[in-house]
DNA sequence: GATCTCCGCTAAATCGGATTAGCAAGTGCC
DNA sequence: GGCACTTGCTAATCCGATTTAGCGGAGATC
């Protein structure tokens, strides 16, 4: 990409100094003794100069890179991505590093290449991540790289992890119900787990409903049935439409995503139900929809930005990385989508 | 990272040969001549030590370093964003190139850091993208780079730009109106320009209305008006619903984003309004919510992956670059929110 | 037989920094 | 004055490739 670029050689020369004094200088290091005066003028040259070191030839010596390998199966998709991405770069710009960012499909192949593309550029570190919340394998290039897990699991492998704190997130989600005195007539839709469409090993299914069920039965209460729907708009509709048809008439609807929440919100607004009044309505994500449906809903947030963010700072931590899984708070976002529980009729 | 690499002096010493003609048989070159059994030899000696050229050692002498910049604005945020940068990811992998993804925040202290970043590290060329299509101007430190505009133009940059169709996109969202035998009761909502949330020089929004205008008068109808709305559901459910209480009845929506669309929605369900049998919508996007909605809606669609894709070729295809604007289609995303023209009562 | 030309390959320089080894001048001490 | 030490700086290497210059030997030419 054009322009001859001043180099250290360059600024060493204006100083009057040898390039090595340069390069002390210039990188500040005190365990070799450069005079003020000599620091100066070298400082005032690179300046004159506007001289930026080439990060290429540093990294060849130094085998640091300043940058980091981001892979993940799938950039794109539902409630992931963008977030995540934006918590990482900030992260990282904070500490000055670049992000390689890579999308493997899914396919073992592709991941291979890319992973030793980032490796041939001296990449500092990897984080490997996925979009849906499960088991993985990382690749044989990653043994004993510098890699953090992000949103997702690896037995065996020797890395941090980090993930949403799901369990934590169903606790809430029945928190929140009961506090609004729902105890029965609760329904969970699209639960245990994503079926057919998601990967195996997706635990975050699981986990919130172990949460949930927890609190509940805690307070004395429990689900009147778990509804099993794919996490998307099409299924929540036609599941929860399927229950309405049978004859139930829950009073409260805690969704696996705010997907199925819209889908939800469409098949009681069709059986002349309405939210919160008719049906108290508690979700998980907190895309942006949440916010556009009337009424507001409700919904447990996965903290993208803060597990993007909390990724590239514990693999820019110094020290060694001890692999530990670090569960990120989910927060509740509280809008209008729950009302106060009536009496049963 | 850790990791003793197989050098090419490794592999020179196996197989008995000098660095330079590892090198040469290695890289496949011609010009020099590498006997059939030395490049063999060589070939064989590489794949049993598993040797991996280290990229940081190849462009500090050749300048290049088999890497791209992209540089945005924001990267989340609506419309845009993750598509983007797959169709981006896509083509680079397809040309063994890898991507910085920055994010400047629409900072310029912070986005002449992040290209200066970019610089360093010995970028190939520089994707410079804009969330929202508007005019732009690209930082100093880009002058005479190899550089292309991606959903942005910027007058006086010597760089060719890749944006949507938009003006195209208003044809066809109009055309498709008229195919369904609308010529009356047609209402723009969010019209020309996206007003105070976005940034200046936004010329989407006028693009859309003069391509919808030109096809609608050659086709003997008009707008019966222009409602102008910022970008998002909350506005368009506002506009849209004051429309009614104004006591206008349209007979068909165009409507400046699928977020509009969704407000639009919400406003006509409340007037006891059905789509489409009352009233046809057709918008422009295709966000994820254009498949929830019911009725599904039809909408143009921004290119997103294609833009990625096309800047990425662009940039990479050899040759100088020539300062041309490349428009990429919008398609249109037939779905059910458009019904058949009624004759007006 | 001497000179030329190819061939096939290697030595050495280069890219732009970081780092190690070491040198000359100045200071302190006896 | 002599020796040890410190100070401040430089020469030389190294990182791992690419690339230029050039060297012996074989065959061709006259």
């Amino acid at each position: 990409m054009s322009g001859n670029r001043v180099t250290m050689a360059d600024v060493a020369r204006r100083a009057g100094v040898s390039p090595t004094t340069a390069s002390f200088a210039l990188s500040g290091r005190t365990d070799m003794r450069i005079s003020e005066a000599a620091r100066s003028k070298v400082l005032a040259a690179a300046a004159e100069l506007g001289y930026r070191p080439n990060a290429t030839a540093r990294s060849l010596r130094t085998k640091s890179s300043q940058t980091l390998g981001f892979v993940s199966d799938t950039i794109t998709t539902t409630p992931f991505a963008g977030e995540v991405i934006r918590g990482a770069l900030g992260a990282a710009r904070a500490k000055d590093h670049l992000l390689f960012i890579t999308e493997t499909g899914g396919d073992r192949a592709v991941e291979s290449g890319l992973v030793n593309g980032l490796l041939d550029r001296q990449v500092d570190a990897v984080i490997y991540a996925a979009m849906y919340t499960h088991y993985v394998s990382p690749p044989p290039e990653l043994h004993g790289r510098r890699v953090l897990l992000l949103n997702c699991l690896a037995p065996g492998f020797d890395a941090p992890s980090v993930i949403p704190d799901e369990i934590e997130a169903g606790r809430t989600a029945g928190r929140a119900l009961l506090a609004a005195g729902h105890t029965a007539g609760i329904w969970a839709i699209g639960g245990h787990q994503a079926i057919p469409a998601t990967p195996d090993g997706v635990f975050a299914g699981l986990e919130r409903m172990r949460g949930l069920q927890e609190v509940l039965r805690e307070a004395g209460a429990r689900l009147d049935g778990v509804v099993e729907s794919d996490w998307n708009a099409e299924d929540g509709y036609r599941e929860v439409s399927r229950l309405l048809a049978e004859g139930h008439r829950p009073r409260a609807l805690v969704c696996s995503t705010d997907r199925v929440s819209f889908g939800a919100y469409q098949a009681l607004a069709e059986a002349g139900l309405s939210v919160p009044q008719d049906v108290s309505v508690v979700s998980f994500d907190d895309q942006d929809i949440a916010g556009w449906l009337k009424p507001a809903l409700t919904t447990v947030a996965l903290p993208h930005h803060e597990l993007g963010r909390k990724a590239v700072e514990l693999i820019l931590g110094d020290g060694p990385l001890r692999a530990e899984t670090h569960r990120v708070p989910m927060p509740l976002r509280e809008r209008d989508s729950i009302g106060p529980a009536r009496p049963t009729g």
